[in-house]
DNA sequence: GGCGTTATGTTATACTATAACAGTCTTGAG
DNA sequence: CTCAAGACTGTTATAGTATAACATAACGCC
């Protein structure tokens, strides 16, 4: 049962990818998901989402906010905390604990409890929902008599881009 | 495979435990282990160590700062994230991300990767080492040519004390 | 004892997040 | 249509977390 090397499943985006169409499907998704919830997607929390969806690396509150205000948009930070937490309750995008940020959710709708991979050179972030790894979890923590509620599964390290490039990466001073 | 319930292996302190124990195994080991690395435990760092150590739950940094000051001690904000910084890189705390905060290690000395089950109720936190979970968050980065470096995997839920009151725990309103 | 290194003190400030209250917009009942 | 209730956003202030930069002190080696 060894992965093949040759057998990428679809996780990091790569360097290449048409950014446009993630973000296109997200809005619509969002869009489409807000519709069937009855909660409303408004202006402002659409933007915010697409501000959050701008890369696959974790946006920070205040970049967003930043963003917001030079888009001539009036915005202080309870503005965009607002906006976040609405579209966290939505399961549309997801915080990074370890980088105090906010990742789009690549697949939101169903119920999920995921873990991530965060580039420490790129900062791009893959979402993977790996069954083998909640069970591990749920049997560990069942073993010693604790109730799950909430988890957050943060591995740091090198994303297969950012690995060939280490090579000729930090030049020796 | 279904964990028995009369099985509970250690993990939580439970709440009768002798606590001073745990704060003098674990002053025991810090001494022992920096005295073998040749680095120095100083009485800040010293102190700084007892107080994360001060209870199961993880303990924010100016929390600790409040009680040095209470005790004497001249102390700014840099004083403690300092000595944090030392304990946590000799691997003798941890830094619980989702509540930025800071818990004792339970096995300092051999490089380990485990994941911490935080009581929401309560506050305590074990740590538990678990290699089913190490191994499928390994295979799960593995097959997308993903390199851990540094993990983090903070669950939360209720510990087995917290779950029995819980029984009689928030009135209905 | 002098000297380089490491550790701590001190001041200021950056970054992250929320409380509290005011004003505005939306929606549905009548 | 109008108005009232609720939802959303604006605004100000402040809490909480963390680090930069520079000064001083302690340690350990020669």
């Amino acid at each position: 049962m060894i992965p093949s090397i040759s057998s990428p499943k679809i996780a990091f985006a790569g360097a290449d990818h048409d950014h446009r169409r993630c973000v296109a499907a997200a809005l619509a998704a969002a869009t489409e998901l807000c519709a069937r919830r009855g909660v409303r997607l408004t202006e402002l929390r659409r933007r915010v989402l697409e501000l959050v969806w701008r890369s696959h690396a974790p946006q920070g509150a205040y970049a967003i906010l930043e963003t917001l205000r030079r888009r001539g948009r009036r915005a202080a930070p309870p503005t965009v905390y607002r906006a976040l937490e609405f579209l966290l309750a939505q399961g549309l995008i997801h915080r990074i604990e370890s980088a105090s940020a906010f990742v789009g959710c690549t697949t939101p709708g169903r119920p999920h409890a995921g873990h991530f991979l965060i580039c420490s050179d790129c900062g791009a972030t893959a979402e993977v929902d790996d069954s083998r790894v909640g069970s591990a979890l749920r049997d560990s923590a069942a073993e010693v008599g604790f109730r799950v509620e909430r988890q957050t599964i943060e591995l740091s390290g090198y994303c297969p881009d950012c690995q060939d490039e280490s090579l000729d990466g930090e030049p020796s001073d």
